[in-house]
DNA sequence: AAAACGATCATCT
DNA sequence: GATGATCGTTTTA
């Protein structure tokens, strides 16, 4: 594995294409989390791209700042986390500093420290491992905004951006994106959420769409 | 299998 | 005092 290497290119992956393109690609690479020294993680089936000021779902419209949403304003590749309830979302910013879009990663489909994991979920598993933001944060151990601010290379998290370690999905569908406000006719339709067709682990996928091979290619 | 709903809290008005 | 980029359980068909 040659992530050391990729650590490097972060800036240039977050800030080289438009967030939607960016968000498509993600989708088959490896997130990682270092959690006691143990790895965590799976490959990304799920995300949603929030295009920055002009859009009325994304929590920067407007041009809207505070210490709740500071991490979207930072430079591509730095975690923006960001609590609701008693959960928290994942995000990663993109685009250069003070262009306030950024990515909502959704699910990973758990491949590393699955027995971890489940225990940090107390006990749920399968498809409930990880099929949403937060459970896939609760699944990492994280209870906190602790991480929010620190750009990815200085954190215990990772994205594999080796495109030998990317899982290539048979069909990746783009759809509107989840628990928006309905209110905008133009932004709540936009499909800008992206998911592994078939894959058991994308939220709310419904078990006669769920495919054997996950919908993934083979190699 | 899908829809409805209550939980619960930092943040902003 | 209202409000969510949700989750988990209960209800309904």
């Amino acid at each position: 594995m040659k992530i050391n290497e990729d650590k490097m290119n972060y800036s240039e992956y977050f800030t080289n294409r438009s967030t939607d393109e960016i968000t498509k690609d993600l989708i088959g690479r490896p997130l990682i989390f270092i959690s006691h020294g143990k790895k965590l993680g799976g490959y990304i089936v799920e995300a949603e791209a929030y295009m920055g000021k002009k859009d009325r779902a994304a929590h920067s419209y407007g041009g809207r700042r505070s210490p709740a949403n500071e991490g979207l304003y930072r430079k591509g590749g730095t975690i923006y986390i960001y609590s609701q309830r008693q959960y928290f979302f994942f995000d990663v910013a993109c685009q250069e500093e003070n262009e306030p879009q950024g990515i909502l990663i959704r699910a990973i489909e758990p491949v590393w420290g699955i027995d971890e994991m489940t225990q940090n979920r107390n006990g749920k598993n399968g498809v409930l491992l990880t099929n949403g933001t937060a459970k896939m944060m609760q699944a990492f151990g994280i209870h906190s905004r602790n991480w929010d601010l620190h750009f990815l290379s200085d954190s215990p998290f990772a994205i594999d951006l080796n495109d030998e370690n990317k899982k290539v999905a048979q069909k990746i569908i783009a759809s509107a994106r989840i628990g928006i406000n309905q209110s905008d006719p133009i932004w709540a339709k936009k499909k800008l959420r992206y998911y592994v067709a078939g894959n058991p682990y994308v939220s709310n996928m419904k078990k006669r769409e769920m495919r054997e091979d996950h919908g993934w290619q083979r190699r």
